[in-house]
RNA sequence: GUGAGCGUAGCUCAACUGGUUAGAGCACUGGACUGUGGCUCCAGUGGUUGAGGGUUCAAGUCCCUUCGCUCACCCCA
């Protein structure tokens, strides 16, 4: 008995039909991305782990339990990339893109692993797009490229998406709002639930997150974010949203916003949409402005985010994408059948997009074929019109068809179709 | 890692509380129409009911095991 092979877990082909979405996506990124001076860069799929250890934070789950990570043959530790970034900023280092100083902007696409429990919306090979500004702690960025990704939404044609929007604080004002939240549920800490009091300990920040009716009401008054901005965070985050507002961009300020990854600094956001499953989060990023300083570069803030393709595709309205043939070739017969390989070449020559019939099917059939390409013309060639050397051109819309001399039939196709 | 739901033809799904040979639509092939598509009508191909075991006179249906898919929790894009 032969095994039948299967796509492991959590990966998916993506198959014709489908992916002229992904390829719509594509397009699209580099077209507005360009617009706006940013340049792709090509980082590898895997990295040393501690790539990704040391950026995206020792305890948060990706790195605890997310990672596809494996020895090589010399023993050193490798990841599957489970995002784009840390591999963005290590190449941004290692090749000194910071020198000679200036803004860097960069983009870049392609697959990323974590291995999870699949779900809507969620998979274990999934695939982002992403961008990356090196070089400026200027809040106008932070709107400029928050409008950037918008507008690339926009160009996809997506619509009741909900920009959410926070500002997570410093390293100077972040650990005194931790204080306050960790006294404020010093004393609550038996009403949350499991999960949360492990999160007491270890990032009390993502009790707001909770879903649980007792972590959410023992949380109604606690402290905010807001209230320990320090005046730099706070100046900044104001400006943010005075540029949004210039580029008329509705938001939702959201102080309970928290992102899964430690390295975001000041701004952080996501792009919500309505009519997805329970991951809605179809695009997140932030600023991260002590990263790049961490990967042993100079002190260069930044500001980034990424799209998640599988869940922005989902939003996609199926389009008629696909490229149909323009002309169908049908052959009757051996004869006939060497003829119109030498003339489906010279149509092919000529930049036309011919379909045909391997089967040796029956006229009828080759029709049929023909009518489902949803091809405008038709030739057909037989012994007769062999005999003649003529073909039958036949115009599929109206049922028309005429008798051509063989030799011209390149001439008139060529010339037919770009009449239209 | 936890929980729930679902696995029947290539696809979408039927089959009442267990009951004869597991059906239909779409798709595919052929015919009505000797070499002329779409519409219509007729016929045909296609199944180890995910797999394995058990209960029963009898299992697609009930029980157990296992694999897979899906959704949700967790978390994230």
């Amino acid at each position: 008995m032969t095994t039948k092979y299967q796509a492991i877990k959590g990966v998916k082909d993506i198959l014709p039909g489908e992916i002229e979405k992904w390829q719509f996506m594509e397009k699209t990124a580099r077209e507005v991305f360009e617009l706006y001076g940013f340049s792709e860069i090509r980082i590898p799929i895997f990295e040393m782990t501690a790539v990704f250890t040391r950026s995206i934070g020792e305890t948060t789950d990706i790195v605890e339990k997310e990672m596809y990570t494996f020895p090589d043959r010399s023993g050193d530790s490798l990841t599957l990339r489970p995002e784009g970034t840390a591999s963005v900023v290590r190449a941004y280092v290692e090749h000194n893109l910071y020198n000679p100083p200036s803004v860097v902007k960069l983009y870049y696409m392609g697959p990323m692993f974590r291995c999870e429990r699949p779900q809507a919306g969620r998979y274990r090979q999934f695939y982002q797009i992403g961008v990356e500004v090196f070089g400026t702690e200027n809040p106008e960025i932070d709107a400029e490229v928050i409008g950037m990704l918008l507008k690339y939404f926009e160009k996809l044609g997506l619509k009741e998406l909900e920009l959410q929007i926070n500002s997570l604080g410093c390293d100077e004002c972040r650990p005194k709002f931790r204080e306050a939240l960790l006294e404020f549920l010093k004393n609550k800490i038996n009403l949350l639930c499991e999960d949360c009091q492990k999160r007491f300990e270890r990032n009390p920040l993502r009790i707001f997150d909770c879903k649980s009716v007792s972590c959410h009401d023992a949380t109604k008054e606690a402290p905010t974010i807001e209230g320990y901005r320090c005046d730099n965070c706070k100046s900044h985050f104001n400006s943010t949203i005075n540029f949004l507002d210039k580029l008329n961009i509705p938001y939702v300020k959201n102080p309970k916003l928290v992102r899964g990854l430690d390295y975001y600094t000041k701004t952080a956001f996501e792009i919500i949409s309505k009519g997805l499953g329970s991951q809605n989060a179809i695009a997140g990023g932030g600023r991260y402005d002590k990263l790049v300083e961490e990967f042993g570069g100079p002190p260069t803030p930044a500001f980034g985010f990424a799209i998640g393709m599988d869940r922005t595709a989902q939003l996609i309205q199926p389009l008629a994408f696909s490229l149909q043939p323009s002309v169908f070739i049908v052959a009757l017969g051996e004869r006939a059948n060497q003829k119109v390989f030498e003339l489906i070449n010279n149509l092919r020559q000529n930049e036309i997009r011919v379909e045909r019939d391997y089967e040796g099917s029956s006229l009828k059939s080759q029709l049929r074929k023909a009518n489902k390409f949803g091809v405008r013309y038709t030739i057909i060639i037989g012994d007769n019109e062999l005999d003649k050397d003529k073909v039958i051109l036949r115009d599929m819309s109206g049922s028309r068809q005429e008798e051509i001399d063989i030799e011209t039939i390149v001439e008139i196709m060529t010339k037919k179709l770009r009449e239209r």
